[in-house]
DNA sequence: CTGAAAGCGCTAACAT
DNA sequence: ATGTTAGCGCTTTCAG
């Protein structure tokens, strides 16, 4: 049977109760009916009775309380914003899975916002964020300057997730890809050193300058001196891939010895271009930042850096907790995380174990 | 013991401006002001002048809203929650950005929540969501009953998307599964219709039904008699896929000649599977429902079916929105947006050729 | 044409 | 030990 609330038209929310009315079938007042259902019954010494009387009500009732009401009352959400360029990118996604699940567990909801790698755009769903009241924000940006940022962490905190915007102090977690890119590549161009080719995305984001950095670093480590033409830097999507591929290939008139990809879209584009033209797939030994598990069943054997999703996004979510709680930040505000190299190719494998006993600094 | 700010005080919120500011900036009362603001000025004859006072004011001092505010007095949140499995699946994570940037352009954020496939999370989640007061839910969900949905939907419009809950009567938007599967089963069957291998996920769940009743119906078609042992089904985690061709390559001593799996992640076991054990490659020909493009660059060649992610989402979204706004749904309760077979064995594309002009009804 | 006032559901300071 | 009350920011009658 259906029990309509007292006051005013119940249209809207059918079966929704409120405080009220377990204060009332209680027989007490909202106030205690507050305190009991928010665990704060001892502290204010309400009697053992009537706690269990309003819990059991409450219960009975399937009394939820309204966020609404709540986040208005204390200018809390509970709510934190994700943005990131794109959801179907696997590592966007993977970020993602594994912050809903840590934030889910603490209470927290996530609010996912795509800005297509879009600048305007990501303004636009920032400020949707901000007007939702969302008690932070992590940010894998596709801004070069953190200006409004900066604004925004002076009363939301803010947390960069795997790209730094510009030259931001905001705190930042993110791989090393410095590290392991040089790695990467030191290994290739011991055995290529002839020619080892560099495609990248927007140069504008941190991401693409530690991994060039890395590329630098590590020709500079097999005693290979880079080449201009050799570095090739577009966007992030994945038709710069394949335009890249079909312009070096052109240049050539074959394809390149060695190359190194600096995302996986990129290294997708590639791929499409090596699949319309089979032929180009001759000597060519492919290496790419970013990890697929299907990279295991290509045949083209590709080395690659695999991020560390689960502690990336422990990182973020410790930090921003610690933000949102005032409390003192724990950890550095820049963090470095680790990643992993995948080697496929048997020599690279070899070489790599090599280099880390005899030429490999740290 | 936490301090909180005397009422007044503007600590967390330095820089929200409230409609009462605005309104005494202006001169004006709150009133009027949000009349204004709301664009029934004119309707409610407040004078040119005024309005351009208000409104000036209110964009000089970036007015925004309150979220909660809002809601709380509409009760209506402009919210919408999209209830999935596995953000890192790329089917899902498809679907979501595409109903991402549908919604985003009405106005209407959407609210990711996973439910890792397992029921009992997804009642937490949808729990959690309806606290929020979603204005609408739109699920793919792992339950076999919508009793808990029926309910829900008395009060929030529930959108069922890419699996029936049970036999669900609420509005349903899903792939034609039976129609695609039928159609690649009966090429798979012509080529070898003394062996051909399916394998499935929770026998339970609508698509799973589907398929395997396109692939009964593709067998049929191609006169080839089922065999008990051919079908197997387990869930849709990937280890499963690993597992079950582990079971039959052990039983056969050999890989079976032709094998249709029901998901991309039952494909990657078997993917694993075969990349462990290489020599199961051998006189293999895959198939699967769900597309990715990697699949082209795979050493195997493997048949697929791609679902329709646009279209999926935009008649999720159609139906969802004509809900919300009480209006009686255009198009039917139950969609089946038919997907698009991908060949990649040429000697299936050319049977499939043969096949839709001579042998496929309709 | 505009303002006063009520109230969405909740919480916490202040009274009993 | 419990109740009263005053808002959080907004919209919407209803009176001027």
């Amino acid at each position: 049977m259906k029990k309509l609330p007292v006051t005013g038209s119940d249209v809207k929310q059918p079966n929704r109760i409120t405080i009220s009315n377990i204060a009332e079938l209680a027989g007490v007042s909202k106030a205690t009916a507050s305190l009991v259902l928010n665990g704060k019954g001892d502290e204010y010494r309400v009697s053992e009775e009537t706690q269990q009387r309003i819990l059991l009500i409450a219960e009975e009732h399937r009394y939820q309380p309204s966020f609404h009401a709540r986040a208005l009352r204390s200018s809390r959400s509970h709510t934190i914003g994700l943005v990131l360029p794109f959801l179907t990118q696997f590592t966007h996604a993977s970020l993602a899975r594994e912050l809903e699940s840590l934030f889910r567990n603490v209470g927290i909801q996530i609010i996912i916002a795509c800005s297509d790698e879009d600048p305007e755009q990501e303004r636009v769903v920032v400020n949707n964020l901000l007007q939702r009241q969302v008690d932070g924000l992590i940010v894998i940006s596709s801004n070069t300057s953190d200006e409004a940022y900066s604004k925004i962490h002076s009363y939301v905190p803010v947390v960069q997730l795997g790209r730094q915007i510009g030259d931001s102090s905001l705190p930042l977690i993110m791989t090393d890809a410095t590290a392991a890119t040089a790695n990467l590549i030191q290994v290739l161009a011991t055995q290529y050193p002839d020619e080892v080719y560099y495609f990248g995305g927007e140069p504008g984001l941190t991401p693409s300058k530690q991994r060039l950095e890395g590329y630098a670093l590590g020709l500079q480590r097999a005693n290979v001196s880079p080449r201009a033409e050799w570095i090739r830097q577009r966007n992030y999507f994945s038709y710069s891939g394949y335009d890249m591929m079909e312009e070096v290939c052109n240049e050539l008139g074959r394809s390149p010895k060695a190359l190194f990809t600096a995302s996986f879209s990129l290294l997708e584009g590639v791929l499409q271009y090596l699949n319309q033209n089979p032929q180009m797939q001759q000597g060519l030994h492919l290496a790419s930042f970013d990890d697929h598990e299907l990279l295991d069943f290509m045949p083209l054997r590709i080395d690659s850096i695999a991020q560390d999703y689960t502690a990336l996004a422990f990182n973020a979510f410790s930090a921003l907790m610690a933000l949102m709680e005032d409390k003192p930040l724990s950890a550095p505000v820049t963090q470095n995380i680790p990643a992993r190299i995948r080697w496929r190719h048997p020599e690279s494998r070899r070489l790599s174990k090599l280099l880390a006993t005899d030429l490999l600094p740290q």
